[in-house]
DNA sequence: AATTGATCGTCACAAACGCAACCAAATACG
DNA sequence: CGTATTTGGTTGCGTTTGTGACGATCAATT
């Protein structure tokens, strides 16, 4: 074993963490001056459909009080609407307008293709240790792998 | 579809940077009352030798005020000295004092050995796995993961 | 020698962050 | 029922962060 920093894993984790978030970052901000907690809202939003503030919490892994002002930030746009839920008068539905779909799809691409310009240029065998390193580690953390594409499972949670 | 890592990937990533940092910040946080920039850059310094501020925000992917302020801290702990270099004297080279050095021994060990039961957790294979998916996006990224002592480049930043 | 432009590190200031306290609605419990 | 506890979401406030400007220094050009 070396004792390097390098092959410390928080340490890496980081680093990639921010150097990946840093190529993406100044598109959303760029086209429509948006931090990244509004992003992850809107993305969230975007993925589940509608739901409440606390599921998009969830989804998006980010501290409530984010959300909250992410919320309100968005709302303020016209991107999303909140309506109370009748059966439980506390939590509000959130929902995106045409607006807000609008600004998610004219994002999404360029995202998606700077994403994945980075990602192609990994050998098709490292992206698939990539993928499965992660997933293990996600596991072994106890971070719900959130199924990814569309399908909410939280229907029935209410 | 293989779009699937690329669209995920900045949220998996930083999610999981999140996670296994919460998971040894209690560590250099209850033994020494450090932050996280204050450890990052006393590990950078432990790792590089001596080495100027810049040099150690690069290192440890920090902004250079933050880097700033932690390089204060830890000078009024008189964990490190810092000199003005001779050869450019707008910089300043930091060199960690035998306190600092007892300081980051105290803490690599413990915070290692956690870091290394989370991975141990792992199975084999996705634990190789995971080292070959970083290391390949480090290198797509550029973070060369590189060596000690003669650090000369990094000349892409800023 | 003087000018220009880039770089090192710091500081003031504004924005973002997250804890804790909070309100309001729902639920649990006696 | 009445009261206590829990939960969804917001806000106040101290702390942390990053931006932009700055003085100082270096390198290149003239």
């Amino acid at each position: 074993m070396s004792d390097s920093l390098a092959d410390f894993l928080p340490y890496r984790l980081s680093r990639l963490s921010e150097a990946v978030s840093a190529e993406i970052r100044p598109i959303y901000k760029a086209m429509h001056g948006l931090n990244r907690p509004e992003w992850r809202v809107l993305a969230a939003l975007a993925d589940l459909g509608s739901c409440t503030a606390t599921e998009a919490a969830a989804h998006s892994a980010q501290h409530k009080t984010k959300v909250s002002r992410a919320v309100y930030a968005l709302e303020s746009r016209r991107w999303l609407k909140r309506e109370t839920d009748p059966r439980d008068r506390r939590s509000e539905i959130l929902t995106l307008t045409a607006a807000g779909r609008a600004a998610y799809d004219s994002l999404i691409t360029p995202l998606r293709s700077r994403a994945m310009s980075l990602v192609s240029t990994l050998d098709p065998g490292d992206a698939e240790a990539l993928v499965r390193g992660l997933a293990a580690l996600e596991a072994a953390l106890d971070l719900a792998a959130e199924a990814p594409a569309g399908v909410t499972d939280r229907a029935t949670s209410r």
